[in-house]
DNA sequence: TCACTCTATCGAATCGATTCGACGACCGCT
DNA sequence: AGCGGTCGTCGAATCGATTCGATAGAGTGA
């Protein structure tokens, strides 16, 4: 009853009679051992209150810690107050955990967007998700290839040494464009989500778009100029209802003539926000002004307006993300992946307004 | 340039011509090494491209992975579309995330509502956070226990063996109850949260009552009553809009001098749907019916209603929640803490209508 | 010059398991 | 009786670092 030390596969062993050797093997289950054996070993673990191997030592011989690293670009609340996010892990745990692998969140802070070299070096890590990935060269993702943890880059650039998984951002928007010119919109803005996590938000001038850290938001943006050609960008500060109202004010706080006819959110939260701006302005959606997101994100506090938006099959994107993970757990090396996405066209696009 | 294998310690250690000893000191930083000796070392890494310790060995040795555990009862989507728990971690982030420890996320699924014992038994844990523990037993406990492994447990039982971190609820709503006969409300109803997660939703039956897993649950039903006595509840499934406009329906769908005055709802997402379900029958808040939240949760999309709810500090509950997991992890046991809440009233709550 | 104190470095044990080759016992077949 | 083949168990090496006591050499003071 020496509470100092807990009891090790060793000293189950001993109890047991046995070199720890076969003890272990009781516990990898899989070997033959003797049934009078196993149940030796397994009466003294049980008499010794022994818990199983240690996890720790475990995966020091085996090389899997059965832990994936989360990379998070922001602080949680922030994060995670994206229904899409919270769905894209939801999908990944889905697939994982089952295998006994557990999600690790690697998140970062006010200042830095992404976690800190300390946070990572110290962590075991079988492979890491990068939920959201940037353009630009990071710090921590150089780490993580020098320790040879694979990585899985979600929206993110096709790079060779990574795996890619996204959705097709650029013809989702298209297709949610040409059903606004359909209806007769020529005068349409972007509200666009964050070109760089920085805390800028307003019109996007050339210089700030050139230095668009999300491929993500580049694409989106790209797609409704595919059709439209140049259209003013309205950046946010965040991915948050607040700061799509903010950009709504300032695009339709203004003379009729020069209001755009049609706004695209690049998600559906922002697009919410729009629509409460319209309606604090006064405007009818879509009489006066039509509004679109992206996502399809459930957001069962926005009825009865039903969005009209991009849908992406987020969780679908979370489970093909987890069992790439698997694969390059296993050795194996998964193909990229880019998922379909769909127009969903609800009630806050109509008609452009005669002018 | 054999990417065989990385280079371990001894490699760098061989081409710096010292001991792998002298190497370690030299990562792990603090010893005194000499400055030549040093910088040959790390010389030598850097051409060997090595990433520094590996976390598992060092773990093995140091009798820490740097992972802390979090607990959830059910699938992420659903925990982490409550705002209270995603800001409960984030605050447990941000006094670990410096520290170098990550949050690991086990959580349950449909059917189980929490992590299997394969999930966690494979696993390296420092330390354990429930986020919402129950009252009854549970196997994972119990296995994590065994292990050695310290737990908090948020606003669960208090057990001599578990740190519990949690809030006045009982007090809260006494508060708030108050408040509303104050108001001269009598007949008022409750809508709870679930009380056990099997699903079950509608008007809670003294035997299902009895039977209440969740202590906040109880708490927060028992303040309500302390002030006015027993009161009819009504069950959700999930903490979620949908199911809070449910009940709501249930509830005030009745002829007017059977319809209860206020509602009290065990969370503001549940308060949310109730003021939904008033909006659809035509009910006007707070002149018909009054209705109260508890939490004090951001939702940025509930404006222009403010919400009347017992506020709970629910951020810095992450952070204490963070340091007694720290206290833990370095050998201290921490004493118990209760948060304080207070009633913040909005505009939902009124004078009773007069019948 | 000698004894003594630091300092920088080293060797070896250790953390707790996994895994593979070896070995003895026992079985059945010719 | 002899031989090959299984089956169950064991020993020892190994995973990659940390850590402590030992030691050689430089520096100090009498």
């Amino acid at each position: 009853m020496t509470d100092r030390s807990r009891p090790t596969l060793a000293t189950v062993a001993a109890r047991a009679e046995v070199a720890s050797s076969t003890a272990s093997l009781v516990f990898s289950g899989s070997a033959r051992v003797a049934p009078s054996t196993r149940e030796r070993v397994l009466a003294a673990a049980a008499e010794l209150g022994y818990a199983g191997p240690d996890p720790v030592a475990r995966s020091l011989r085996s090389r899997r810690s059965g832990v994936v690293g989360a990379v998070i670009g922001e602080r949680l609340a922030y994060a995670f107050s994206d229904p899409v996010s919270v769905q894209l892990l939801d999908g990944v745990t889905e697939v994982l955990s089952p295998l006994g692998v557990g999600l690790l969140l690697l998140p970062g802070d006010a200042d830095r967007h992404g976690p800190t070299l300390a946070q990572l070096a110290h962590v075991p890590l079988d492979a890491v998700v990068y939920a959201t990935c940037g353009l630009e060269d990071d710090p921590a993702l150089e780490h993580l290839q020098r320790r040879g943890v694979p990585i899985v880059a979600v929206d993110g650039p096709r790079l060779d040494d990574l795996v890619f998984v996204g959705i097709q951002d650029r013809r989702g928007t298209v297709e949610l464009t040409r059903h606004l010119t359909d209806l007769g919109h020529r005068r349409v803005a972007v509200v666009a989500l964050p070109l760089r996590l920085d805390g800028t938000r307003g019109p996007v001038t050339p210089e700030r778009r050139a230095r668009v850290h999300f491929l993500d938001v580049r694409e989106r943006a790209l797609g409704v100029e595919e059709v439209l050609g140049p259209v003013p960008l309205w950046e946010t500060a965040a991915n948050a209802v607040e700061e799509g109202e903010r950009a709504g004010r300032a695009l339709l706080d203004v003379p009729a003539d020069e209001r755009p006819t049609a706004v695209v959110a690049q998600s559906d939260i922002l697009a919410a926000g729009v629509l409460r701006a319209a309606e604090a302005l006064g405007l009818r959606v879509p009489e006066d002004v039509s509004v679109a997101g992206f996502d399809g994100a459930e957001l069962p506090w926005l009825p009865p307006v039903r969005l009209t938006t991009v849908v992406q099959p987020t969780t679908e994107k979370g489970r093909v993300v987890g069992r790439a993970v698997t694969d390059l757990v296993a050795g194996r090396r998964p193909d990229d992946v880019v998922l379909d996405v769909h127009l969903s066209v609800g009630t806050t696009t109509g008609p452009a307004p005669r002018s």
